[in-house]
RNA sequence: GCGCCUGUAGCUCAGCUGGAUAGAGCAACGGACUUCUAAUCCGUAGGCCGCAGGUUCGAAUCCUGCCAGGCGUACCA
């Protein structure tokens, strides 16, 4: 029997008991656990039935709970004020979720919520002419594991990048080799392409502020770029070239992926023709100024400061495209291209405006799937200092915060090995996992809406609520498995009604809400959820390690019940971390 | 001005589709390693849940008003 269907017994059986003592069948009941587990494994509130039978709740709970006589599933009925606490049979409890887990495994807490949708997630959308910073990092987090979710809830999920190639901002750092970069490149310099290229960016900014005749070689460069200047086009490529050899280097390592990239290069005169279109469907007027502009429903964006209808610019007089028009573009693109059901935007809340605007244009186009567009909106990354300005040089760098971390992880694992015991390699990657993971899980444990104050001390720290916390409980669950093998595997004659106590069963009641906690969090796309979760649990399976020995325990039989149990929760802990693109390790 | 977000312990945050005494981590203090990995565990201390009304048997949670902070507010991306 599984979760699911032992709750559903469970309140079959208090229908039942209701109908036979109040002589009708209650409303729809919810079942949900004690505050404390020693109180009971399951409660119903039955605050629902107090107007259907007018008596207070804790009446109608008492009525019901003499009613349930213990039987092979129900041990116990016991009303506590205005609810029945349940408690259930160990064998059914433990042995049925526990069964469950370990055969199904990776598997557990997976759905088919999403069959035959096709979902993409854009996200990242990085300049070419600079790093990737703290920003980029918890937006790549955030729509690493968003895919993850989706997938697991039985979507078919198209991970995508909008790369930000052209524009006055790249001509900047080109312009800046061209003038000061004496033919120099990345291999030359040994510096990793990204920084080689944002150097240039920087270098610009200082002598702009010195010059500033460079704004108008800086105009005429994209002109000549526009134009398709050739020796223009081909200093462009060769320095894209090299930023994206450098974002490659830092997406392998922090773990993002993407099956399409779309590039503005290419897609940045794109929606001009649905304008077109639009016009002659009376979708998008002219304004005074000589604008096409689209007029905002009043029902949803209100008035503006003078009391007319708001409206947004899709193109200029003189017909030249705006942001939002390339956006209606390729957000037409990416649905012809991928037939999708669902268009997911990772990107900050300060776009939240301009999405509101995008999707209601699109649906005043008559595109239906506009309804299913999202933009996941997430806060901002604040430095101790204030908002992060990369001109300014106030910025967190994402290979140096990378770098940094797995240092730190490094140091921890030298200490924890003072005879040398381990290979350099071996070291080399746990480290690797555990500052990766500790990054992530930083960035991920707060719900996306929340803005970040970025604290270097807490963000640094392996313990407590941390991804390496998590990573240990899986670590310690690991060393026990190995030590136990291959004596003992998993048999179907494990008995499970040996266990019970407070922290077993704590530990189980953890282990049971994965899936029902991942429908949660895939549902408005808030990997947080799993983090608190994945912690929770990480959390009770230390308190269950620290009381109780496993291999040790008083007798074979108990030790055979809590090796199923721990199996259980090395599958939940891996499962869930993989969620949040965090990695396990097997020892640490 | 208007819109969205945020306000919960010294700090950082959960909880927000209303339900049992408001939780966690960090920091502070005190304990637990001859026992399966102490990146752990246990304990102590710490709260007008921004303020004021309202709805309800019941409000951190829902509604209204106010206060404070952040982001945005077409013709930048």
């Amino acid at each position: 029997m599984s979760f699911e269907q032992l709750e559903k017994t469970i309140l079959e059986k208090i229908n039942a008991a209701v109908n036979e003592v109040l002589g009708q069948p209650p409303q729809q009941l919810e079942i949900g656990f004690p505050p404390d587990p020693q109180m009971g494994h399951f409660a119903v509130g039955c605050f629902p039935l107090a107007k259907q039978f007018r008596k207070s709740p804790a009446q109608i709970a008492g009525i019901i709970a003499d009613r349930l006589k213990p039987d092979a599933v129900i041990q116990e009925a016991v009303a506590a004020g205005p609810y029945i606490n349940l408690k259930i049979e160990s064998q059914v409890l433990f042995g049925d979720l526990c069964n469950r887990i370990i055969h199904e495994g990776t598997a557990y807490g997976t759905s088919a919520m999403g069959r035959g949708k096709r979902a993409m997630v854009e996200y990242l959308a990085p300049n070419t002419n600079k790093p990737l910073h703290l920003g980029h990092l918890r937006n790549g987090a955030l729509g690493m594991s968003v895919a993850n979710m989706l997938e697991a809830t039985g979507h078919r999920v198209i991970k995508a990048n909008l790369v930000n190639d052209r524009g006055v901002h790249i001509c900047k750092s080109m312009l800046a080799w061209q003038r000061w970069g004496n033919a120099t490149t990345p291999e030359s310099e040994g510096i990793k392409g990204d920084h080689f290229v944002g150097n240039f960016y920087v270098r610009y900014s200082r002598e702009a502020e010195k010059n500033p005749q460079l704004e108008n070689e800086v105009q005429q460069m994209l002109q000549q770029w526009e134009a398709g200047d050739p020796k223009i086009v081909e200093l462009w490529k060769m320095m894209n070239g090299w930023v994206y050899d450098g974002f490659a280097e830092t997406y392998r390592r922090f773990g993002l992926e993407f099956d399409v990239f779309y590039y503005e290069s290419e897609t940045y005169k794109l929606g001009k023709d649905i304008i077109q279109q639009g016009i002659e469907k009376k979708v998008f007027s002219t304004d005074a100024y000589g604008n096409t502009v689209f007029i905002l429903p009043e029902k949803v964006f209100g008035r503006d400061k003078s009391d007319g209808l708001k409206k947004v610019t899709v193109l200029r007089p003189d017909g030249t495209s705006l942001y939002i028009t390339q956006d209606i573009g390729t957000a037409i693109l990416k649905i012809t291209d991928h037939n999708l059901d669902y268009s997911i935007y990772v990107v900050g809340s300060e776009q939240e405006y301009h999405f509101k605007c995008l999707f209601a244009i699109l649906e005043a186009l008559g595109y239906e799937w506009a309804r299913n567009c999202y933009h996941l909106s997430y806060g901002m990354v604040y430095l101790p200092e204030g908002k992060m300005k990369s001109r300014e040089g106030k910025i967190v760098d994402a290979d140096d915060l990378i770098t940094e971390m797995v240092k730190l992880a490094e140091a921890e694992i030298r200490q924890r090995d003072p005879q040398g015991r381990l290979a350099e390699d071996e070291i080399k990657n746990r480290a690797e996992v555990i500052g990766v993971g500790a990054i992530k899980f930083y960035l991920l444990r707060v719900r996306p809406a929340q803005s970040i104050n970025f604290d270097p001390a807490e963000s640094i720290s392996f313990d407590g609520f941390t991804g390496p916390y998590c990573q240990y409980a899986y670590a310690r669950i690991s060393g026990i498995l190995e030590k136990a093998k291959p004596a003992r595997q998993q048999s179907a004659g494990t008995d499970y009604s040996l266990l019970g106590n407070a922290e077993e069963l704590q530990l189980l009641q953890q282990l049971s809400r994965l899936p029902g906690e991942l429908k949660n969090a895939v549902q408005d796309f808030n990997p947080s959820k799993i983090a608190v979760y994945i912690f929770n649990t990480a959390k009770a399976f230390n308190q269950f390690y620290n009381k109780h020995p496993v291999l040790k325990a008083e007798n074979e039989q108990l030790v055979n019940a809590r090796l199923g149990l721990i199996r259980a929760a090395a599958v939940v802990l891996k499962k869930g971390l993989n969620l949040l693109g965090v990695e396990v390790l097997e020892n640490m």
